[in-house]
DNA sequence: CTGGGGAAGGGGCCC
DNA sequence: AGGGCCCCTTCCCCA
């Protein structure tokens, strides 16, 4: 009997111990089915977030472009407009204008106009900014503002994306936190960094040059001289107009200069002039000589000469600038400085624009008469050596040398937009006289050069000379893959295409082909 | 695609 | 020294 218990007991052990293993192994079960299904789970919400996410950027971007289409097609960044436009600008008025001569319905429409008819009468001002960010943050983009209501760091916050608060009178702006004498390096840092992301300056910062790029480099659209020039051109208007005037290589490279509102225009001025089209002149640095920059209340600023001459060369510590990545944010605070806002603040001169050609002159005077060409002599490389040939003149923007100051002052018109010869006819504007002698054949109808085999007559010699190789059957640009020949450099980069089956690439072709 | 003209930009040379 | 002119390059447009 005692063992029968014994054995029951046993018995009812063994079964607990089995019922206690049962439910260890069902709640193992459940939990590991819990785990994935508790996993399942959370990769279906990662996937839905994902998923929305996606249809999120879907609607934005159809947003977007719905906004894109509303509005004109080509609205361009202000900064496109700021050549030699911007030299109009009432100095004591502190805005910013663009000029559009009476009668000439030559902007585009969806050009951001303003008019000043160079009385000091302007009316409205208008700043159009184009730019990812400026898109991204939606419509009403443009932005209108009266006279004197423009914020001298409008544009510059804009194009930061940074909030803007309008000020509606910039007498009661406040002032600007600029204590420049406390972070020159910070500022130069900054410019140097963003000018080697573009590829342009290999050298790092001059201590004391204060002209600030900034901006995201990836988000220009770099035109060739050309580019612009045309773009410009190719208004409604197939005549000519102001549009001419803005500066070939002003295009969006995001310079901009803090703007004291009692300056006005002339930041904008000496932005253009650290534009693209300097900058991009075979990665050459500029040389900047002695240049006093005075803030109005703040010590003045020296450039020496010493200390900013950019090169070509890495002169300097490479980290050090390397340091600053941080301060590439666009710091609307920091005052910049180029050579020509050094000038304005010197000598401010009103420029409003007179019917001739008045206004280009002067403010290429403001820039180069001063002691700029005090400068340029100063730039003279060499000076008691060699003929009169030699290259001993440097431009101060891309350092290309010339024979003389005088081709300096000419060539620097490239960088400054300064067109100081307009046409009476159509309001075109050229840098140099010949040019708007040349172009004024287009009025006059004077073809004075005649192909001596055939009754056709060229305004331009060098038309001539193409044309004549249609009697000659010259073909001096040759494929070099397949020995066509050309008689015209187009029709060889055309042709091209063919061999790269491109439809857009361009091969510069020099006259190298021709024998 | 090819051929060709119109026109502007800009550097160099000469007087 | 400065202006006028030449020349080259480039882009655009059209047939």
């Amino acid at each position: 009997m005692a063992n029968c218990m014994v054995f029951h007991t046993q018995i009812a052990s063994i079964m607990e111990m089995l019922a206690n293993a049962a439910v260890a192994e069902i709640c193992k079960l459940v939990d590991d089915d819990y785990a994935v299904f508790r996993l399942e789970i959370t990769q279906s919400q990662k996937e839905n977030r994902a998923l929305r996410r996606k249809l999120q950027l879907q609607e934005l971007k159809v947003a977007r472009e719905r906004v894109l289409a509303s509005r004109p097609s080509s609205v361009k960044l202000v900064n496109r407009y700021r050549g030699m436009a911007r030299g109009e600008g009432n100095l004591t008025g502190g805005h910013r204008s663009l000029v559009k001569p009476v009668g000439h319905n030559t902007w585009r429409d969806d050009q951001p106009i303003t008019v000043d008819e160079g009385n000091g009468t302007s009316t409205q001002h208008v700043i159009v900014i184009e730019s990812a960010d400026t898109e991204a943050a939606g419509p009403g983009v443009k932005q209108e503002r009266s006279e004197g209501e423009e914020d001298p760091r409008h544009s510059s916050d804009i194009q930061t994306g940074a909030p803007h608060v309008v000020t509606k009178d910039p007498t009661t702006t406040p002032a600007q936190p600029r204590d420049i004498s406390r972070t020159p390096n910070a500022i130069l840092k900054s410019e140097t960094e963003t000018l080697t992301r573009l590829g342009r300056l290999g050298c790092p910062p001059t201590p004391r040059s204060e002209y600030l790029l900034y901006g995201n480099p990836s988000q220009r659209t770099v035109l060739s001289h050309r580019d612009s020039g045309d773009a410009l051109q190719t208004g409604n208007d197939p005549t000519c107009s102001y549009a001419t005037e803005m500066i070939p290589g002003d295009v969006p490279v995001g310079l901009d200069t803090q703007t004291n509102p009692i300056r006005g225009d002339w930041n904008q001025y000496s932005s253009s002039v650290y534009s693209e089209g300097f900058l991009d002149k075979k990665g050459e640095g500029l040389i900047v000589d002695e240049v006093t920059v005075k803030e109005e209340g703040d010590a003045p600023l020296i450039w020496n000469e010493d200390e900013t001459h950019l090169r070509g060369q890495s002169q300097g510590n490479t980290s050090d600038f390397l340091d600053y990545r941080e301060s590439l944010e666009p710091n609307p605070n920091i005052a910049t400085h180029s050579p020509l806002h050094a000038l304005r603040d010197r000598e401010p001169v009103s420029t409003s624009m007179a019917p001739s050609d008045s206004h280009g002159r002067i403010l290429f005077d403001q820039v180069l008469n001063s002691n700029d060409k005090a400068r340029v002599q100063a730039w003279e490389v060499g000076a008691t050596s060699g003929g009169s040939k030699e290259k001993r003149f440097f431009c101060m923007f891309c350092n290309k040398g010339f024979n003389c100051p005088q081709k300096v002052e000419i060539h620097q018109r490239v960088h400054i937009g300064v067109k100081p010869f307009s046409c009476t006819q159509c309001h075109m504007r050229f840098s140099q006289a010949w040019n708007l002698k040349i172009h004024q054949r287009v009025h006059t109808g004077e073809k004075p050069y005649s192909c001596s085999q055939c009754h056709m007559r060229f305004a331009q010699t060098c038309n001539l000379k193409r044309h004549q190789r249609v009697h000659t059957g010259e073909k001096p640009y040759s494929c070099p893959q397949c020995e066509k020949r050309f008689s015209h450099q187009h029709q060889l980069k055309m042709h091209l295409k063919v061999h790269t089956g491109e439809r857009a690439q361009y091969y510069p072709q020099t006259s190298s082909n021709e024998s």
